[in-house]
DNA sequence: AATTGTCTGTAACCTCTATCACATAATATA
DNA sequence: TATATTATGTGATAGAGGTTACAGACAATT
């Protein structure tokens, strides 16, 4: 755990404890690591790799939430988990995952306790609070054209391998869209495509 | 303060000092508490009524972010305030409130101490998260007759006194459709349109 | 090589909603 | 009362993007 920012400024017993009880952990990508509506027993502190976090609707469609990376924890998952309540979004490892698995009865020991580790919850929330804001104004007021290659310049990489139904899944729009809207790029010089590769120019 | 749950639980001094310096508040509707943008200088902490925090867009428009209600305060407010940050959104008066004003120095020097008040405020962005992540399946897979429909039942109220307009920017669409969809409402029996005024039947 | 599964391309169509352009109605103000 | 201001009603139009349907391309497996 000392990869974790905050862990220094914990107090000696705080510490010592999240030591004890956490579990080092390695994901595949592509694992579920829990779904919309689970009550979540513990807590992933993410030391290597990238989480996207989705809601979903009814009719099967899904939204990206948000992203969560190494040195963050989630916030549906903490919140889930400390306070039994149901997950608002669904956790799907987007690449290998490496962390530490902290049991839920730990965590809410540590956060009543330690005021640095409260903190550093906090933060996340804070930021999270902002780039739902952001997204919310992008999905009412943006095109999708402009979506698709704001979420494509984000992912800072040249090369992107997901496929155009994974995409679909992102934006929340279905992948004969996305397909379309890709190709047009392609046609403008601004993406070269292949199967499950976006190469950008 | 003491309408406030957290204020009792508070230790003794975190009490004397926030009733110190807090000033009672009273802002008639319609009034612009903060702008998207702004760095906020005091935090509000409503005992009456309701305020409305809307995201703005470029093009003029806007779309609802959340209310917040007695009892509570504004997280982008908060966050403004506590982070020295741009607010991302704007809180306009949704009826004639009352509150009290609490200067940012103070709320800093609270959080840092008091595990009561970190509590507090760590609840309200449990709160808005999930509203949020709500809103952003809404926006994306619902259409707008459902949205104006659970907009107008989420008022509470038989009577709504307000505008096309006004709806128009709650939901980030443009007036015409508005007027075009509570017409259909209308014909349909849902609705009675005044000037003004919408009852639902 | 043949078969199966996964991924992409694209046409055709349709619905929703944004926008423009006015007309009319209700209220406020001179 | 005359005139401005604000609010609403509604047709016409256009465009984005959702949906259906199918074809072809590529990869994996037998």
């Amino acid at each position: 755990m000392q990869e974790f920012d905050f862990f220094d400024k914990l107090e000696e017993k705080s510490k010592e404890k999240l030591l004890a009880a956490s579990t080092f952990l390695e994901v595949p990508s592509g694992m579920k690591l829990y779904s919309q509506g689970d009550i979540c027993a513990d807590i992933l502190f993410l030391t290597k790799g990238r989480v996207r976090v989705s809601r979903q609707h009814e009719n099967g469609q899904s939204v990206l939430l948000y992203y969560f990376e190494q040195g963050e924890q989630c916030n549906v998952n903490f919140t889930s988990s400390y306070n039994s309540a149901p997950a608002v979004g669904t956790a799907i490892a987007e690449t290998d995952l490496e962390g530490f698995d902290v049991p839920v009865g730990l965590i809410a020991e540590l956060f009543v306790e330690d005021k640095e580790f409260q903190r550093y919850v906090f933060d996340q929330y804070v930021k999270r609070l902002d780039s739902m804001a952001s997204l919310i104004e992008e999905i009412r007021f943006s095109s999708l054209d402009t979506r698709l290659l704001q979420w494509l310049l984000s992912q800072d990489e040249k090369s992107i391998h997901i496929s155009h139904e994974e995409i679909g899944d992102i934006l929340g729009t279905s992948r004969e869209v996305v397909s379309r809207l890709l190709k047009g790029f392609e046609k403008n010089g601004i993406v070269k495509l292949s199967r499950r590769l976006i190469e950008i120019c």
